[in-house]
DNA sequence: GTCCCGAACA
DNA sequence: TGTTCGGGAC
């Protein structure tokens, strides 16, 4: 390839989202100087076991990090290592899941198939690239690259909500997923993927949430920062999440928590006790019930037996 | 009501 | 590209 063919490249590909003029070294140094100064002493920063830190992501996807510590440590007591997780029950991974108030369920179920993953195909050594970590089951580009990051130091800029954010009100990099990841990658420090990922989104969660809190977390970003200098704290729009009280998320959770505490439950047993208003022949009834299960079947959480008169479910 | 260190599936 | 997947804390 030609310089100008390098040039074109680099043009089709967009300029960078970031200021023309940005002092790149000068904002990387402020933002791990001022994490390594103090951060929140999550326990899955004390260690760098690629397992440990598979479960720590997996359990932070959707949940807070405040509520994720005691099932971090319950689950790394549980199951130690990769080996103890691959051969543990899956019913008893899903169990362990609502027992902690985890949600998604699935979840437990592509963390427990995952563990099979990297024991058969990786002979119980995690691999250490994005690339193949994203090949294990529930593990996308944020989870691969978090992985990486902090078990590895191998991994490229973490791109979450929290980063989106940050960079949207620091830099005014612009709402697209594209300029995100492009000015993401441009700001990380080559080579120090796990306090960089770790820096940002301690700064996204402590100072530059939805509420900013600059001047009380010292901020170190103050000094370039758009939305600092302008006032305008607008964030780029997180898709609105339907409400969950009523719907059919809901009586998921309700029937995976009785099914962890029951073993196995008979059809109107377990629908009287997921919802006060069940009759079988009613509008949430029998009908209702089996589209629920029939949907957890498929989705490998719950195992549906059909006799002569009675039909029960247990976790699969 | 809103948010929280996303990913799979259609 | 849109939809689905839990539940606690605020």
């Amino acid at each position: 390839m030609t310089d100008v063919d390098a040039a074109d490249a680099a043009d089709s590909a967009g300029d960078s989202p970031l200021p023309p003029d940005l002092d790149l070294d000068a904002v990387r140094e402020a933002l791990i100087e001022w994490y390594e100064a103090d951060h929140r002493p999550f326990p899955w920063r004390q260690t760098d076991d690629a397992y440990e830190i598979h479960v720590s992501e997996v359990m932070s996807q959707q949940t807070q990090l405040d509520r994720v510590v005691s099932a971090w440590e319950d689950f790394r007591e549980r199951w130690p290592t990769v080996e103890d997780l691959a051969d543990a029950d899956r019913s008893d991974v899903v169990a362990f899941w609502t027992d902690h108030s985890l949600g998604y369920n699935n979840r437990a179920k592509y963390l427990h198939e995952a563990a099979g993953q990297v024991v058969d195909d990786y002979g119980g050594e995690y691999p250490e690239t994005p690339d193949e970590l994203e090949e294990l089951m529930g593990v996308g580009p944020y989870t691969a690259n978090a992985v990486a990051s902090f078990a590895f130091n191998t991994g490229n800029a973490v791109v979450d909500t929290n980063v989106e954010r940050v960079t949207y009100r620091a830099f005014d990099v612009p709402d697209d997923d594209d300029a995100f990841e492009a000015g993401a990658q441009e700001l990380m420090p080559e080579g120090k993927s796990r306090v960089w990922n770790n820096a940002i989104m301690e700064l996204g969660g402590v100072a530059c949430g939805k509420k900013p809190r600059c001047d009380e977390a010292s901020c170190p970003w103050r000094e370039w920062c758009h939305a600092y200098q302008t006032g305008d704290f607008t964030a780029p729009d997180v898709p609105t999440q339907p409400s969950f009280e009523g719907s059919r998320r809901q009586f998921r959770g309700r029937i995976v928590r009785l099914l962890g505490e029951h073993d196995e439950m008979d059809l109107d047993t377990l629908g009287h006790r997921i919802r006060v208003d069940y009759t079988p022949d009613g509008e949430h009834g029998q009908e209702w019930l089996r589209g629920l299960l029939s949907d957890l079947a498929d989705d490998g959480l719950v195992q549906i037996k059909e006799r002569k008169e009675q039909t029960t479910a247990r976790l699969q």
